[in-house]
DNA sequence: TTGACATACCTTGCAGCTCGAGGTATACTA
DNA sequence: TAGTATACCTCGAGCTGCAAGGTATGTCAA
């Protein structure tokens, strides 16, 4: 990424659940997409990714199947589970909260908002 | 934190320079207006403050003084520099990037805005 | 005066994360 | 035959936050 490295950190997790929001992908895909979907932002590496879809799967927030690709060359897909959904609420929802609070603190306290 | 610990990578020092921003504070005092600022979202520790501050000294972004509370306690106050001034712009400028550009991967991609 | 508690500073060691670098292998192109 | 793009993976360095612990002073009550 061109951020500080600690920025992406804690947040890699949820993007990489969004991603599989709408549709099945397969690692290589998602380095694209995420580049795509935040204008070049996010350059997500190879060693960033593979160990957190590894941890997703181990947890059964993934699931993962092999298929080929129309050059033949075979893909590993991971597809959301039922749990890998209800972690993307969840960290949806810490990022609100966290997006919330660093806001405030940044504008000088909650009292700004009263 | 109460939130994943990976969130606060990197916006640690972002919000210690904010609190600096009105007035110069020492450390004890930092931990507890952060609290307030964020409503008790923020909960920072000694030991992740104080390697922070120690650093941003070190670099030249916060100098510090010692002074006497009406207690009688000896407080070290951390002061912004310039240079610290300049590094919070440029943390704020990377935290409005960062931040655009998790919602446009949460919303599905740029073109969502176009 | 003794003990408990809050204030106030600091350090050490572990665990977690990203990334650079490298490794493996296949398909396409020249 | 070599080079490039695709596609998967792993390892080690470096940074970060936190739990835990250490030091010391001021306050207050027993």
């Amino acid at each position: 990424m061109k951020f500080d490295k600690g920025l992406m950190a804690g947040s890699g997790t949820m993007l990489v659940l969004s991603l599989l929001e709408k549709g099945d992908m397969y690692g290589y895909q998602m380095i694209e997409e995420l580049a795509r979907r935040s204008s070049d932002l996010f350059q997500m590496k190879e060693g960033t990714l593979y160990p957190i879809l590894h941890a997703l799967e181990k947890d059964k927030c993934l699931s993962s199947y092999q298929q080929q690709a129309p050059t033949g060359r075979m893909r590993k897909y991971y597809r959301l589970t039922r749990r890998g959904r209800q972690l993307l609420d969840d960290k949806r929802a810490e990022w609100a909260a966290f997006h919330q609070g660093v806001e405030q603190v940044l504008s000088g306290g909650a009292n700004a908002l009263a």
